[in-house]
DNA sequence: GTGTGTTTTAAACATACGTTTAAAGCAAAA
DNA sequence: TTTTGCTTTAAACGTATGTTTAAAACACAC
């Protein structure tokens, strides 16, 4: 074991297989096997499973809240201030997933597969964790995303948040898109910079929908 | 336990769970154990847990794909053959859900979040059983759309079918909106057709957005 | 080289899981 | 009443999980 590089073979090993078959679906044994360390090594430096997955989003989140906020630092000392647009604000949240050291090609697959996963398999410890490590960036993501929907109402700003969240962890997250991912790992690059490119017009222009009239008529060609 | 009403029971307690905790965090004696029936009764009437999960969907799935299909036919044989919306196929996607005959008041909550767990957790077994049996509909559903978005490219279209997916079944299996749902439960209705209205205008427009223009300028604009 | 603090190891622990078994219970037919 | 077929039950099975233990191995300062 060379030196102890142990915890780093440990978070490559659980931070694949996590993206891989989900957190519960993967044991410490076969993250250990594939790390080729010790069962215990596992408790040892991590102390248990959920703050090994703790570890796992903090190795990738940490730096790439610090690239997103810079990238929105310098959206918003632009000389002149008109007003950003919802497409720069995105592009702001995938240029700084493609800015972000990678640690490997398909690096930024497996962050968005796991950012998908931490939304929808329900681990309770995990969102505590997220929620608090990163509120400043997000509630900061949150006011530019006000700043540049005025016309939209509150309450309707907020479903269609979650809903641009949900478009995207969950394309991220299908497991399909993933194996091709990784099956198309010979070719030059992985695919997921078009997926996200092709993601923002969808996402901008659905943030931008006229809003629901309460009209009979239309409440009538929707139910 | 009145006459054999001990596989509805596991249903109805089997639905509940895994809409609240996934597929693989639920267990059998959670779920036995709530249905008030004996543990060994899951494997005598269904044979194992996986072919629970498919007859918990089937249960669901039939009468709503029965209720599509004629919501389709309607649409479709409408007077004159004018091109359909894209509004008006979601439309029909929401106005099934609601039309179908409901087991609670909350049904379609459920409906919703165990169908984007479907997608979501892993579970191989699953995926293949729903696509052998409703591949008809989903195919129905894909050509309807082909034909009110005749602007887009194939591959386009086929990405932006995974937004509409996975904005949709990502907010319908957030559980903390389940959460309010079913806490509000005392309310007169549950808010999922209002969640539903708000959600196709955004599908809609997203749907429908320019395709991206692989000049520079745009490229740039996006990375 | 000895001693010390850290890391690794093999083994066991306690618990939970899905599944199976064999006996008991039960309703309707003979 | 006895028999028959389906259903329910309690208990056990085998396996897998996360975690803990105590000894061994190691690296490095003295």
């Amino acid at each position: 074991m060379a030196q102890s590089d142990t915890v780093d073979r440990i978070l490559d090993a659980a931070e694949e297989l996590f993206a891989e078959r989900g957190f519960a679906e993967t044991s410490l044994r076969m993250i250990t096997s594939k790390a080729g360390v010790n069962l215990a090594a596992v408790n040892y430096h991590f102390g248990s499973k959920n703050s090994l997955i703790q570890s796992v989003f903090a190795r990738f989140l940490t730096p790439f809240s610090a690239t997103l906020e810079s990238e929105f630092d310098e959206l918003e000392a632009r000389p002149g201030d008109r007003q950003l647009t919802v497409e720069e604000i995105l592009g702001a949240l995938t240029g700084s997933a493609v800015r972000m050291p990678q640690r490997n090609e398909w690096g930024i697959s497996i962050f968005m597969r796991l950012l998908g996963l931490a939304y929808t398999q329900s681990q309770g410890h995990l969102r505590e964790f997220l929620e608090d490590e990163y509120r400043e960036v997000f509630s900061r993501f949150m006011s530019l995303l006000k700043r540049a929907t005025p016309e939209l109402s509150p309450v309707d700003r907020y479903w269609r948040i979650q809903f641009m969240l949900g478009a995207t962890a969950f394309t991220m997250s299908s497991s399909d898109a993933l194996r091709d991912i990784l099956q198309t790992k010979t070719g030059v690059e992985t695919p997921i910079q078009e997926i996200a490119a092709r993601l923002i017009p969808f996402l901008a222009a659905g943030m931008q929908a006229p809003e629901l009239m309460r009209t009979p008529r239309a409440e009538a060609s929707v139910i």
